[in-house]
DNA sequence: GTCGATCGACAAGGCGGGCTTGTCGACGGG
DNA sequence: CCCGTCGACAAGCCCGCCTTGTCGATCGAC
């Protein structure tokens, strides 16, 4: 047999009262069963935790030892489950986030600030990723959340818009535009879209063409763009691309944001995560984005992770 | 309800297995055990460890942080019953030994570096006391073993003789025998021994006068001597005493040791301890002094602590 | 699509272990 | 000297853990 945390109880109680008979009453028990308990745990241990003189009871030196850590390990066992509640509300933990860039400006370190704040003993770590991996990403369970422009997902994963961010256009500085107070997006007609593929981001792909098509034409893509490439384009003059207004938080070199007049596209990011086994400090973070974000209706495609 | 070690290990085994029916096999139970148990686990946390997506088992993060935490509770309670035995075996744990100032030269050094070798787990705390405190150390549960001239105590103390060491004399550097090969200890009737009080030292001063009545004479005394003054005095010339062969070591400035012609007197140290509930560890000390000294009978007075 | 295999949950019953009641021997104080 | 208190022992009860039996669900095979 192997001892367990109610006889270490026992024996502590029994320790600490330095009787039987009184300890009894602290753990609501008879006498008889303290003594009981006690002889089968030192039975099981092979080893005398207590004198018993008849009159009074004195720990051995091994029961001294023992009673230090039996009650270590009972406070460890009793920290271990208000750690595991903590987890499950989503108060500590870890939470593996995964972005695309277009949250790096400023909508990943708001988040990560407010949750620093909020939930000080939640481990957020943070990794950056393409828009095309999030959904592999969350059902490997390789992250616990995302946060990428709005997309189309599979069944089995649930998504939420917690900002609009106003898109604005990004021109060389030797642009003619550049500099202006303002613009209009059919301006950009008959320039040179320096997009990513549709299939690497399909949600910032689509918010892009969705507004020039809504402003009237149909953007033309320089097939070549990726990456920080598309910035190298920009700069050189080879062609525009519309960016959320917080890039200006890090503007590349040889590059000009100019605002688009009403009514401006915005930009839709969403949170993205698994709806079947959510990571409990998802509800959180939705919390969390509906405070910093407010306007955003909270009872859209996936509200909140059913609860149990 | 509070948990309990058992639904720990019931949980690590469902959880390392990632399946109810796998697990039952390792700890020897029905799958349905398991599913109750587990079930009693997570409602007394108040939260769920496992998402059962029937044909699949998944920890939730919860469980996880969990799951951690008691394979960590379970090898400490391991770890506490196997120190808990080697605490009972005097292998491990903490030794408070006293010790007169006649042991420190050579019995006490010897002891702990044979202590350190043979039981390094056992951290031996040492403190010299005098003669006159060993029983009351002892009884008030200030130390677990004492090293001290013989002497008598009360029942309840038990001693051993653990060496005999021989006595010299101790005389003054302008003493007439000093630098001699070896003398009479008779040849000291005519001097005043720096020797302590009876009631400070009892088994020293017992072995001291005892060995000058057997060589025909009663020794006179100085009574200022105690401690280090003794020491002066004899460097003074103002006296002389009789000190084990190990004061050679430390010997003080100004005083010279002499050989005692055979039969040469000698003095027995003793190891004290409580008899009714000593320190497990007091066993090994003595099987570790029969082996540093042997020749010591080893049936004395208590020869050892009756195991339980 | 259907059948079978497998997995975990639910239900009911047996049994072992923990708790209780009752009692005794030992020690200490009045 | 007797009584009060404390812990151990003995016997019985009862709760709780485990077992057997069964079902619904899911996934793979044909």
């Amino acid at each position: 047999m192997e001892p367990e945390l109610r006889q270490m109880r026992y024996f502590v109680a029994v320790a600490e009262r330095r009787s039987f008979t009184r300890a009894a009453e602290d753990v609501y028990v008879a006498q008889q069963a303290l003594s009981q308990q006690i002889k089968a745990l030192e039975d099981t241990l092979g080893v005398r935790l207590l004198d018993r003189t008849s009159r009074r009871v004195e720990l051995t030196p091994a029961g001294a030892a023992y009673l230090a850590d039996c009650k270590r390990l009972l406070s460890a066992a009793g920290r271990a489950a208000q750690h595991a509640r903590a987890v499950a509300d989503g108060e500590a933990g870890k939470l593996r986030i995964a972005y695309t860039v277009t949250a790096v400006y400023e909508t990943l370190p708001a988040l990560t600030a407010h949750l620093a704040a909020r939930a000080p003993r939640l481990k957020v770590e943070t990794r950056e990723i393409f828009a095309s991996d999030v959904c592999r990403m969350l059902r490997d369970e390789r992250c616990d959340l995302a946060l990428a422009p709005r997309a189309g997902y599979p069944k089995g994963i649930a998504r939420r818009t917690v900002r609009r961010e106003p898109l604005m256009a990004a021109v060389g500085d030797g642009h003619p535009s550049a500099g202006a107070p303002a613009m209009e997006l059919a301006g950009l007609r008959d320039e040179t879209f320096q997009l990513w593929p549709r299939d690497m981001a399909p949600g910032y792909y689509d918010a892009v063409a969705g507004a020039c098509r809504a402003a009237g034409f149909e953007p033309v893509l320089d097939e070549t763009a990726s990456g920080s490439n598309a910035w190298a384009g920009i700069a050189a003059g080879r062609g525009v691309n519309l960016v959320v207004a917080s890039l200006a938080r890090q503007l590349p070199r040889g590059i000009t944001l100019v605002p688009l007049t009403e009514p401006a596209p915005v930009l839709r990011l969403d949170a993205v995560w698994r709806a079947e086994h959510p990571h409990p400090a998802v509800s959180r973070v939705l919390d969390g984005c509906a405070e910093l974000w407010p306007g955003e209706r909270t009872d859209g495609v996936s509200a909140r992770p059913a609860s149990p």
